[in-house]
DNA sequence: GCCCCATAGTTGGGTATCAAACTACATCCT
DNA sequence: AGGATGTAGTTTGATACCCAACTATGGGGC
């Protein structure tokens, strides 16, 4: 209930009162730019408090499903399919082996890239992940509504593919 | 044309060369989460370059705006419409004090808030940043479609205002 | 074989963000 | 009036990210 309804803002209390405050928000009501940016914030977060509770970044998870069903994948090859900078994913990679979730191997005919794969362990907390994850979207096919859902996909995947 | 159509990702070589690239994404697919935040990640860096033109951080933007929509605003309520945390802001209110586009008094009545005002060079730099907005939200607008664009806003809305 | 240029991944610098702890002021309750 | 409790804004510490510069490796042309 955090942010803005085209309306204005709720802001919760300690007491637990919730007090209503009208803003204006000229142009941003109906400006995609902004929306978008509200609402993914808004499912980020949720996401995010949900998978801290089985003790993982919400990061982690786009990561670890993509080298699942793309085994032996690059990190650069990654990075590319996350929409992440190939330096962001340094950390993250290696974060990913000090903990024994995924293994990376030089190629032998490429030695500058790495091989990606899952360990055991990996697939174990993907699954965890995973179920965690279908929570999170049954809760916003909710919000959408299924009829209204497939529409919405396609232009998320255009914006995504299509901006300069 | 970063990113994820669902089947691949697209990489230009520094010849000028596209390579394309056959990514599995499995779930990642058809899940809103991973999509809601690829789109808003390519339509943020988009407006992040447009912005960076005439010499602004795309972050200042909305807070121009909802100063200038709501004269005598506090921080808290700015925070709060913005989505963003309240601490976040003070680093932002202290830049645009010191570069003199808006002006900061504390209230009479209430000797902790302050009250947020534009100045004229504020006004003067919303302008310009609305019409690099503008620019933005029409090419949204033509990757969209006229048709879905009511409905599409109207979930991001409701996105932002249910998601828990 | 050697040079040039392109590519894979890392490093370093800078920004934006959140959360929790903190300071200063306000309000409520008795 | 004064103490308990709440709120506005700042500080601090951590994370995640981008971009540019860097290292090491690969490959074509000669």
């Amino acid at each position: 209930m955090r942010g803005s309804n085209g309306k204005g803002v709720v802001r919760r209390t300690k007491n637990g009162e919730t007090v209503a405050k009208s803003i204006n928000f000229g142009p941003l009501a109906y400006w995609v730019g902004f929306n978008l940016r509200m609402a993914q914030e808004a499912a980020f977060q949720a996401f995010s408090h949900r998978s801290q509770e089985i003790g993982e970044s919400p990061g982690r998870f786009a990561t670890l499903t993509l080298i699942a069903r793309n085994p032996g994948i690059s990190q650069t090859e990654l990075s590319l399919a996350n929409g992440r900078d190939k330096s962001s994913l340094t950390p993250v990679v290696e974060d990913l082996v000090r903990r024994g979730l995924i293994e990376r191997k030089r190629m032998d005919s490429d030695r500058r890239t790495y091989r990606l794969n899952l360990t055991p362990a990996g697939k174990k907390t993907l699954a965890l992940m995973t179920r965690c994850a279908r929570r999170h979207e049954r809760n916003l096919d909710r919000i959408i509504g299924l009829r209204d859902r497939k529409k919405f996909l396609q232009i998320l995947k255009r914006i995504a593919a299509e901006m300069e």
